[in-house]
DNA sequence: TATTGTTATACTCTATAACTATA
DNA sequence: TATAGTTATAGAGTATAACAATA
């Protein structure tokens, strides 16, 4: 009773308003909303993408990008961009940085003058089975931390958002 | 067979080059990756708790910050910054404007007079009741969207990262 | 010396608007 | 007139570093 009692008070000298310091301080309405759990999560797992990719200083937007051309050579920004989410204006700067790494090409459409077809380099096609390799082992350090059947059900509930 | 094709094939006058447009884009190595599907859900709830609260204007980091307030009354901004997750430079703007709103309080502590002890304010209480009935509401577009199982199995498998 | 709150800076991301060249 | 790509700007959000007051 009073161990349970001093284990919300970590410091016993503190003033009587204060009532305990860090872990212990509940969350009340907030566990509960799906929309906490999820962004705490979120942020866990691009942590750990970021950390995993570092040494290929690929990011998760980045990498998404890559994935979309490798898979449908000669789409557009604005099909990218749709397809993804992503503000066309934002991909702009996205390609420029993966152009500069001459993982991307931009080339431009005879059809509509206005668009670009979006490749992969012989260097991009190649280092994204890097990229691949790196992101699996990214997604094995999610299956140790909620669990195989967990990641597998998860990605049944949120199927329809991809 | 053709027809098939053609569907693949928006406008039959592009180019070669270009395949399709929109939807139809296929995602390839993204889908199977549970960070690619937990963004664009997160994303998806969080314009949904927005738009849901839009009329009390109070987006999810303040509502976080409320509740954890309301829930443990004294605690120092230190020890919300760390249960949130969030830095504690940027929770000093956000209670700047929780104050300003008159939501907030800060309270100088008279054990450790480097710290502020939080309070919401009468106004505060008051207000918060219609912010959690609000939030309630857009848990329940979370229920109507991706089913009530399966919103309570995302709570418990990310149960460990609140 | 270390910690709390604060200020400031930089970088990422989102949201717009406007411009150009094409259609 | 509408669209694709671009440029620019403003606002969140994140990540740091440094400072004053206090421990």
């Amino acid at each position: 009773m009073t161990a349970a009692r001093t284990s919300l008070r970590k410091r016993a000298g503190n003033g009587a308003t204060r009532r305990n310091d860090a872990d212990e301080i509940g969350l009340d309405a907030l566990v509960g909303h799906a929309g906490y759990a999820v962004r705490r999560f979120q942020l866990w797992i691009f942590q750990d993408f970021i950390k995993t990719l570092a040494e290929v200083d690929i990011r998760p937007t980045q990498y998404s990008v890559l994935t979309v051309i490798g898979a449908n050579p000669g789409l557009s920004q604005m099909a990218v961009a749709k397809r993804l989410g992503i503000e066309r204006a934002r991909l702009v700067h996205l390609l420029d940085g993966l152009e500069q790494r001459k993982l991307v090409k931009r080339i431009k459409s005879k059809a509509d003058r206005r668009s670009h077809a979006l490749h992969l380099t012989a260097q991009g096609e190649t280092e994204i089975t890097r990229f691949k390799r790196l992101a699996a082992r990214h997604e094995r350090n999610v299956e140790d931390r909620i669990g195989k059947e967990n990641r597998e059900r998860l990605l049944q509930i949120l199927a329809g958002f991809t």
